[in-house]
DNA sequence: TTTCATGTAACTTCAATTATTACGAATAAG
DNA sequence: CTTATTCGTAATAATTGAAGTTACATGAAA
C-alpha cells in the first residue's frame, strides 16, 4: 500500500513558506520537497479552504501563510486534509451479520480508536511553532539551510 | 490504499476454528469469512509457520488449532503475519538531508510510535479467548450461529 | 500583450492486499 | 490402485487511493 505522506508535505512546505518573506510557488515547493508542483498545488488547495495560506497567481505569485505559526496545529492540518485514515489494518467487513466477527470487530476497533485518540491528542498539543523551535535548535548556527 | 485485513481475518477464522471439534478446510473458512480459499491458505499459512495451527491435506484435512486460546495474543498474531505497517500515514522521504524536514519527520515519528506503543500494548493483552468470552456474551442463549 | 503562476481535469504510475486460475503433491476412501 | 479431496504455491489480474504527468484555461502583473 502506498503511505499518505501529504500531512509530512504540507508540514515541511510550511515551515519553508514560513522563513520567506513574499509569496513560494508550487515550483518552489515542489523542488523542496522532492515532489510535483500540481501535486503541491492539489495538497495546498486543502489548507487553502482552512483558510492556513493564501494564493494568487500570475506574475510574483506564489503561495504564502495566513495564520500565525503557533494557531496551526497539527491536528487542524490533519483535518484540513479531509482526516484521511490513520491506520493501514482494518476490518474485513464493518457490518458483519456473524456475531464471531461482531466481537472481532469490537475489540479491533476499540483497541484502534485508543490509538487514534492518543494520537489526535499529541496532534492537538504540537504547532508550527513548535516545529520551527525544534528546527532552529537544529541549526548549528549555520546559514538557514535549503534543501 | 488498500487497508491490510489480515488480522481481522485471521481472528475470524481462529474463533471459528475453536468451535468445531475436526479440522476446517479453507473452503469452509473461505465461506465465513466470505473470501477466497487461497487467500485463506496464504494467510493461514504465517499462522501455522508460528506453530499457532496446523494443516493436513487429503480427505478430511483442513486446519486445525494447536495452541489454547488464551495462549494466543493479538499482538503474536500480528508478528506472525510479519508485523505489517500499521499507520496509512507516513513521512515523504525517510531519511531527508533538508534540517526543516528532520525535525518533521522527528516530530510525526514521536507521535506515531506513541500511538504503535499504545497499541501493541493492548494488543499483548487480548486473547482469543478474551474474544471467546466477548462472543459468549453476545450469544443471546441461541443455537451457535453461523455466518 | 506577453509572461508567469495558479486551477483543474484527465490520465498514468505505483504499491500492497485481495481475488482468481492452474496445477502439483499428499492423504484417505473405495 | 484409482479416485476424490484438500493443501501448497506460482502466476496473473483486480482493486484502491495517493502521487506523478500532461494539457489547457484563468488571472495578474510587467
Amino acid at each position: 500500500m502506498k503511505r499518505d505522506s501529504r500531512l509530512s508535505s504540507v508540514l515541511h512546505a510550511l515551515l519553508h513558506m514560513a522563513e520567506r518573506d513574499g509569496p513560494m510557488t508550487s515550483g518552489e515547493l515542489a523542488r523542496c520537497l522532492h515532489a510535483n508542483p500540481v501535486v503541491v498545488r492539489r495538497t495546498m488547495a486543502f489548507l487553502r479552504k482552512a483558510g492556513m495560506v493564501g494564493s494568487t497567481p500570475g506574475h510574483a505569485g506564489g503561495w504564502i501563510l495566513t495564520a500565525d505559526l503557533g494557531a496551526i496545529s497539527l491536528r487542524q492540518l490533519h483535518e484540513a486534509l479531509g482526516e484521511p485514515a490513520i491506520f493501514a489494518i482494518g476490518n474485513r467487513n464493518e457490518t458483519p451479520v456473524c456475531l464471531v466477527e461482531q466481537s472481532v470487530n469490537a475489540v479491533l476497533d476499540t483497541a484502534f480508536a485508543e490509538a487514534e485518540a492518543l494520537l489526535m491528542q499529541r496532534f492537538e498539543h504540537i504547532s508550527l511553532a513548535d516545529l520551527a523551535a525544534d528546527f532552529a535548535r537544529r541549526l548549528p548556527h549555520a546559514a538557514a539551510g535549503e534543501d
